[in-house]
DNA sequence: GGAGGCTCGTGCAAGTTTTCACAAAGCCTG
DNA sequence: CAGGCTTTGTGAAAACTTGCACGAGCCTCC
């Protein structure tokens, strides 16, 4: 009995449980799947098979097959997909519904960018709001958002129960920012600051690094030319082995 | 002999196999531990645990150990890390020890904040240049760049010898910018765009999309929302179970 | 209405990444 | 210089992810 209290417990309280679970590998290409499937909609397909969208998407056919089959069996088989409904379900899946407001901290080079760029709110992520701390900026205005203080915070989060926050402040001012916006009421971060963010449990975050991607690409190029020099060194070698 | 030849070749070939292989995963976690190694050493720290970095970096411990036992064994027992050797050896596979010249393509909203924000040079990613295909962008300056016609794009590659060019064009056009960027002999692409890039082999290509990003937060949003609401529904129920 | 062809859904094996756990090794103290 | 404390480096287990292969279901055509 005690036992399958606590499980069920568990069930209903973890974020991660509640229903069937999603990896969070699946839950990375959705995003991807949705916008191809959009796209191609739009062009006025209607139906699509797994090597279809694998084919778009770059990945294998049956991944596709198992990411989708985590939303359930919507594919009919010997067809493919319905490209409309398989929107609506992907959609559904990542709960865009309703339209997710988010705040922006930060209006700086970045984040008058961010404001201005439309894809925000063309996207379902209309802007609440943006702060700053420097008074230069209160007041200013940045893609059709009058930049407000810091002390806003709390209100444009409650005003339009605003869940999604974004780091566009400078690295040093990002853990603070950060807990600002936990202490407001956000519970999910976007930080495009160079800083790995303390958050309490139940927080998600996710950032994006300009310099890490740049890294990772150098670290790539890097490799490709220690190759290519390596077989420089050796073409004699080889070249000798393969005459024999 | 046949067989050994061609696993010379392959050996040799291959951009994944030139040395000791480090995982992927693993590769996208060095400039984290970079970036906090270079932090600490700035604050005058010499040396750091497994414990400490990660701390810092929101990992397990082990796991960096793990991360950087793949760069040779440069730890102490019983001490640590040396902070400044790491910072070196981490750059060093990085590719690091030299600068690596971007060419941006694209200077709209995002191409301008890109070529605005101090971070690139600063990181040792300075912008060779400045490309787009609208003649009201064209020589206009922007982060100290003059922008240059989608034309000279060739000549700016060969010229400063980039290998790593930024999409920062508009979805539509961003395969259009792969490909020229391809041809002018660029191997890595950071692209800002939504779409899936088709690249030849041996070209790296890496997505930094907001949408997917804010779309995976809305999905833990709405995962929690649904698990709070279902506590809610059960809560009652629970309650009993508890109690009798 | 049955045969043939296509494509989904999924069990299973292979590959990758994470985590654990502990021996090996260095430092310090007495 | 021995004993105790600390922390690395790494096998081995566990967890997660990917890819294959194939049965199952649907459609079309004869």
């Amino acid at each position: 009995m005690k036992t399958c209290t606590s499980l069920l417990l568990f069930e209903v309280m973890s974020p991660h449980r509640t229903r069937r679970r999603i990896p969070d590998a699946t839950v990375s290409r959705l995003p991807i799947y949705l916008q191809i499937l959009t796209a191609q909609f739009e062009a006025g397909v209607s139906s699509m098979s797994s090597e279809d969208l694998a084919g778009l998407a770059g990945v294998n056919a049956a991944k596709v097959r198992k990411d989708l089959s985590y939303l359930g069996s919507y594919g009919t088989r010997g067809v493919g997909y319905e490209v409309q409904y398989l929107v609506y379900q992907i959609r559904h899946e990542l709960g865009l519904e309703h339209d997710w407001h988010v705040v922006i901290v930060g209006a700086g080079n970045l984040g008058q960018a961010l404001a201005g760029y439309g894809g925000f709110a063309d996207r379902g992520y209309p802007v609440a709001g943006i702060v700053d701390v420097s008074p230069d900026k209160v007041d200013t205005v940045v893609g059709g958002v009058r930049v407000r203080p810091l002390e806003d915070l709390h209100q444009i989060v409650s005003a339009k129960n605003v869940s999604i926050g974004v780091i566009a402040t400078p690295s040093s001012a990002a853990q603070e920012a950060a807990d600002l916006l936990v202490r407001a009421g956000v519970t999910s971060i976007l930080n495009f600051a160079s800083v790995v963010l303390s958050v309490p449990l139940g927080v998600t975050v996710r950032k994006v690094d300009l310099a890490v991607e740049l890294q990772i690409l150098s670290y790539h190029e890097q490799r490709r030319a220690a190759a290519a020099s390596s077989l420089r060194a050796v073409s004699g070698e080889a070249g000798r082995s393969a005459s024999a």
